[in-house]
DNA sequence: ACCCAGTACTATATAATGTATAGTAGCTAA
DNA sequence: TTAGCTACTATACATTATATAGTACTGGGT
């Protein structure tokens, strides 16, 4: 899939999924996969920096699966973020959408 | 707007306005624009690499309202690359927006 | 006891691309 | 002649997804 469309949304889709409840990063990986392929590497930059901005809380609990998982908990402040995001992605598509259908129309 | 949306897209919106009728770049920036705001610094690139890579073929047409103008004819090769990037469009922004709803339904 | 696969996180370097900024140059109208 | 619009070029920068490598824990097969 075009790398360059999942700019900016990968950081929406790990806001939306950790809205219902905490997330560690690993399940992230393989949950927003399913959908948009992703990489580990792309995962962790964005929760650490998403955590330094506020955005989340991070815990650690033990798993009986391997190491400890650091959950990550969306804070108010990241509510309010993804609420923005959100928005700007709906207009952003509804603009790309009217330009791709007054150019193609045939 | 959010800058990193804009990633990839301007490209296939480029693409797109020359569909109908050759194009020259200071015209691509302010068409664009009155969907998607951006800058005359990203269109020039975007049209030079286009244009490296096959995708469009140039030439210059006088102008009496300035300089020469460089006009962009998309070429048979850059019809099938931007069918191939709405493709890719149509896949990926639906697989946002599920993940928005799946994620939202409150 | 040993090795391997799966789980889980961290760190660094790289590539792609939109933007800011600055510069060149032609035309028209006040 | 000067300001403002038109039109293109070039360079440096910021952001972000990826590739790659490494650390470390668990459990199963041999």
């Amino acid at each position: 899939m075009n790398v360059q469309f999942k700019k900016g949304i990968l950081e929406l889709c790990v806001l939306i999924y950790t809205l219902k409840k905490d997330r560690y990063g690993y399940e992230l990986v393989h949950s927003i996969s399913d959908k948009i392929q992703i990489a580990e590497g792309s995962i962790y930059p964005i929760l650490r920096r998403l955590t330094k901005e506020g955005y989340f809380a991070t815990y650690l609990a033990e798993s009986n699966e391997g190491p400890p998982r650091k959950y990550y908990q969306l804070t108010h402040a990241g509510r309010e973020y993804l609420d923005q995001l959100v928005s700007d992605w709906n207009l952003f598509s509804k603009s790309v959408n009217e330009i791709i259908e007054e150019g193609m129309d045939t």
